[in-house]
RNA sequence: GGAGGGGUGGGUGAGCGGCUAAUACCAGCAGACUGUAAAUCUGCCGCCUGACAGGCUACGUAGGUUCGAAUCCUACCCCCUCCA
């Protein structure tokens, strides 16, 4: 393969980058969000919406595929790529998150993790060399190493524990890949502890992978616990392979996390909100659901140039919702990937310009949050205050 | 005309002497969702006081029995089924 990623423009202010991903499938440009589309689709959309949508790369599930339709299925229909008809190019998780996220289905040790299928019961045995392997049977562009994702609230030494699990299976990983043409990223670890972060990057870096991820964050913590373990740990990667923070997508998010180096983010949030009829405007997000859009004749985001906004005013959008029907999650959908789409290319533009400071600032100035998120941030400014007070002793 | 069944909160519909402002579902209102077991989940949903809590009015209507009734009795009104 020739070189995956050349670094365009840094902004000398932040750590945001542009740059250009090369894949036999095509290049993309970075920053860039990835949908995600576990069982080979990025639900409610086709290939054809994807592409006009101006996504690049598409994210697909390497667990969720492997139980079904199975990987011989794929292989025999030709790949992944033929078999969902993108052209373009594709992520495969390892399914390690599922390690974590079905854990009460797992059961987890040195050797690789023991599953029982969601599905039908079945139980399955997955190790780091047995999902590189299925990932170079499906044929991803990019594939990631087997990890261990344990949750926000673990503690240190289980922290710890999974992150020394995680770099022996991604060196496992490296070892058995060979598959031509097909890039396979490490994922740093670490939790919120700043020195496993540190020491997880120090070693995922000495294997050398063409990109690497940071995986453990979005879980739950802090927006300002994950902004510290990126400020510790982007410098500590190397600054001409392709960074990707897995699981992030909310648009403050994406513009902070932008500000801190990181190239390539995924996440099942945008399309997910979209089918539960939240959607992304350049202020906040709204519930087209409620009572306020029953007789608004404009469209949700009056901003916007997907086919949505330019089709449909929000009365219809919520008497879609509410009366159930398909249309309503497709067309949110459609919003709410354009939505993001368009925010990576407006973030990489002022990067190139070298206007990305502002427009962070009027972005995020002009961004509300949701209930939930300044909620949180109230909770830890209480949880500090009241610390410093009962700390005297 | 005779026999039987039934009338419960916006709707459907449980309850059949105290644990019942009343199960459940729907509708309604709001919230959540970040490497997707998610077109999912959670909360509220008689009226009044901002909330805690409390008060008020409620199970067709009017009486009655009982310490206590949506639940038992009587009368009336209405609905449904069957027989003439």
């Amino acid at each position: 393969m020739n070189q995956l990623f050349s670094l365009e423009k840094t902004c000398p202010d932040t750590g945001a980058r542009a740059g250009i991903l090369t894949t036999s499938h095509g290049s993309i440009l970075t920053p860039t969000f990835m949908p995600v589309g576990s069982q080979g689709t990025v639900k409610a959309m086709t290939p054809h919406d994807l592409e006009s949508l101006g996504v690049g790369m598409v994210l697909a599930n390497t667990y969720h595929l492997y139980l079904r339709p199975g990987i011989e299925v794929i292989s025999k229909l030709g790949g992944l790529h033929k078999f969902m008809s993108w052209h373009g190019p594709i992520l495969t998780d390892s399914g390690g998150f599922q390690v974590f996220s079905l854990g009460h289905l797992s059961r987890i040790n040195d050797e690789g993790v023991l599953f029982r299928s969601h599905i039908d019961g079945s139980e399955h045995f997955l190790t780091p060399e047995y999902t590189t392997k299925i990932q170079e049977e499906l044929g991803a562009d990019i594939i990631m190493v087997f990890d261990e994702c344990p949750p926000y609230v673990e503690n240190f030494q289980n922290i710890r524990q999974a992150m020394e699990r995680s770099h022996v299976w991604a060196e496992r990983c490296r070892r058995v890949h060979s598959r031509e043409g097909q890039a396979l990223f490490g994922i740093v670890h670490g939790g919120t502890y700043a020195e496993l972060r540190r020491q997880s990057a120090t070693f995922i870096t000495s294997l050398d992978f063409p990109g690497y991820a940071i995986g453990g964050l979005s879980l739950g913590e802090p927006k300002a616990l994950m902004h510290s373990m990126l400020d510790d740990i982007m410098p500590m990667l190397p600054g001409n392979k392709p960074r990707y923070l897995m699981g992030v997508g909310s648009p403050e998010d994406l513009v902070e996390c932008v500000a801190r180096g990181v190239d390539m983010f995924d996440s099942a949030l945008p399309t997910r909100l979209a089918r539960n009829g939240a959607l992304f405007t350049s202020t906040r997000r709204y519930s087209v659901g409620n009572a306020r859009f029953k007789l608004d004749a404009m469209p949700i985001d009056t901003d916007c140039d997907c086919y949505t906004c330019r089709n449909f005013s929000a009365a219809y959008l919520h008497h879609l919702f509410k009366s159930e029907e398909l249309l309503a999650y497709h067309l949110a959908t459609v919003h709410n990937l354009r939505f993001i789409t368009r925010l990576m290319e407006q973030i990489r533009q002022s990067i190139l310009d070298g206007t990305f400071v502002s427009f962070k600032e009027s972005f995020l100035s002009r961004y509300q949050p949701t209930n939930a998120v300044v909620r949180a941030e109230q909770k830890q400014k209480w949880l500090e205050s009241r610390q410093s007070n009962n700390s005297p002793d």
